[in-house]
DNA sequence: TACAATAGTGTATGACGTACAGTATAATAA
DNA sequence: TTATTATACTGTACGTCATACACTATTGTA
């Protein structure tokens, strides 16, 4: 039997598991490279490895929701990815997805804390 | 290369991933049976399958989050679960972490629709 | 009597983030 | 000049867990 902190630790991971496609479209309106991505969503409170990020990117590419090109003008090598069209609608659906689900969560947790408060 | 509907469909798998043990947690702060859990979700607009519930709830029971009771007394025999007093402080808990990553995940968004609105 | 509803158990599969290992080279510090 | 750090990316095995069924049993209703 686990502690309290592994098992929130695991439920976390599963709680960000989707949001991380999200994350990363609404990120890439505007076109990024990998390492800048990890960077800039650092600053911004959400931590993601390098190694979960360029798979993500790259699957992402290959389902066609991205688009990519490499900037070799600079010292080094760049990947930039964009969304494409069809990255574009997926986001807005997704996006629409995510607001009722989160939605319904609140709706559902606040009666619970009306029945029951902490 | 998948449509879009394929698509989203599995994005919005990865969505609810994380959000199903909330929400089982959160309607288990008085006791339930499966079965009358299943369709107290599904008046919810929250469905979830019965083969999906029965194993989760058996893991969480595992995992020490919650306890079951058979009451036979009916005509027929129900197994209800509660949450034990660990999974009270995880449910707190992870409610907590919900509501952060919900946050983290609109600022993110409403910052996107700012730069470029829909 | 037949079918639907009630109530639950069991498990293989697919999806995907994690957690690394690895490569290469430019920039900076010593 | 050398060593270390930073920059930038690729590759992949593993663990977790919801899905998607198959299955069982019996009560209630048509």
């Amino acid at each position: 039997m686990d502690s309290v902190g592994e098992i929130l630790g695991s439920l976390a991971v599963e709680l960000k598991r989707g949001t991380l496609v999200l994350t990363v479209l609404s990120q890439l309106i505007t076109k990024e490279y990998g390492y800048s991505l990890v960077q800039k969503l650092e600053e911004k409170k959400v931590p993601i490895e390098a190694g979960t990020l360029y798979p993500l990117l790259r699957r992402l590419e290959k389902q066609g929701l991205l688009q990519s090109e490499w900037d070799t003008g600079e010292s080094r090598p760049r990947k930039f990815y964009v969304l494409s069209e069809k990255g574009k609608d997926v986001y807005i659906q997704l996006k629409d997805e995510w607001r009722t689900i989160s939605k319904q969560m609140e709706i559902l947790l606040r009666e619970e804390e009306k029945n029951e408060p902490d």
